[in-house]
DNA sequence: GGATAAGTTTAACCCAGGTTAAAATCGAAA
DNA sequence: TTTCGATTTTAACCTGGGTTAAACTTATCC
């Protein structure tokens, strides 16, 4: 615990502006680790369940899925500094993943094992709390991903990514965006080329 | 209580061999109320927040967005016959709701006001799960669609719906159907000229 | 720095869905 | 059964993304 200190300080003050008390969050205390991750491994792998919360000190994680007869990936989420990661469809029903969940680059989290977001839920309201926002959180994530497929153009979106993950556009190559955005590459070059001249 | 006596046993059963102990479900009894819709009415509206879980004993709703532009709705989700429906966003987050929730057909459901839920998840644990199953129905719902959108065509989309929905289309015009698959209606009459030739 | 690999853009062609308006069909009601 | 309105289909034209392969640009590494 020595040596995570500052990570799980910074967890601290995250959660607890999110409103966890700081008793309850003792509770956790023995429970969460420190994992770096090389650009490339996974957190999680096609039929694997997963069984781990993982809080993104820093780093970028993608969930992808494969294409049994073609090969391609297709990403669904992106995850990277301050945000929870798992795979959520796994993680939230237990069940075999369809995806695969890996580092883009770098990373490093902290993680938690359900067996033990379990008991904590079994402990404290303000755990169960946790969980249901976690839950929710998911939702939340991938609502405003439908949202953007019905309502928006692929245009809007790489707008819209742009402004509020400007950050992930240092770290991740273009054409992984492009599969974000439910596009190809040559796809996405032409939308910027359109956007330069306005 | 009387007269919801065929509806009550009917939740009471869907629960239960969800895994709801009866002793848990009777704690909810005297907050389940009965509602009839008739085709058009609102189950909840923009910028409402919704307070209320529905079961659908009988009828179909849609979720739908309006363009303030254009004034063109799309369709987002459909819920029927024992389904929970609620505008999830706006009912897991308690905010403002962006959609309307809309009966398509005259309906009938059980209701449950959140304060009542809230006190249910406070008194048993096993409210408690059904609570945090509820946000995952809503999370699976969505991520289900998203998945739909990233990894398959409108026809893809469309054959899906018509196995897993074959009822809906009874009550329900193609071009609603359309607008939840994210194309327009002549669109979907190509789509099914071109299956007609297999 | 030059070679090699990785990533991005361009070009050319294709096709599915968008758009608009008209035509055809269906359904309920008179 | 006729009529009116709602729904669905068709037609014609347009646009933007898919696909493929080549060209170009950037990194990376020896």
């Amino acid at each position: 615990m020595s040596e995570n200190k500052t990570e799980i300080d910074l967890l601290r003050t995250i959660l607890g502006s999110a409103g966890m008390k700081p008793e309850a969050f003792e509770l956790s205390l023995p429970h969460w680790k420190l994992k770096q991750y090389k650009k490339g491994e996974f957190y999680n792998e096609y039929k694997n369940v997963c069984k781990h919360l993982g809080f993104v000190i820093t780093g970028v994680f993608r969930i992808y899925r494969v294409n049994s007869d073609t090969g391609e990936e297709k990403n669904m989420l992106f995850f990277t500094d301050h945000q929870f990661v798992a795979s959520y469809k796994s993680f939230l029903s237990q069940t075999a993943c369809d995806y695969y969940t890996e580092a883009m680059v770098d990373s490093v989290i902290l993680y938690i094992h359900i067996d033990h977001l379990n008991e904590l839920y079994g402990q404290s309201h303000q755990w169960e709390r946790f969980g249901r926002i976690v839950a929710e959180t998911a939702f939340h994530e991938v609502m405003v991903n439908t949202e953007g497929f019905l309502f928006k153009t692929p245009e809007d979106r790489y707008r819209e990514m742009m402004e509020k993950h400007p950050n992930i556009f240092n770290s991740v190559p273009l054409y992984h965006i492009a599969s974000y955005l439910g596009i190809q590459g040559p796809s996405l070059s032409r939308i910027r080329k359109r956007m330069v001249g306005r």
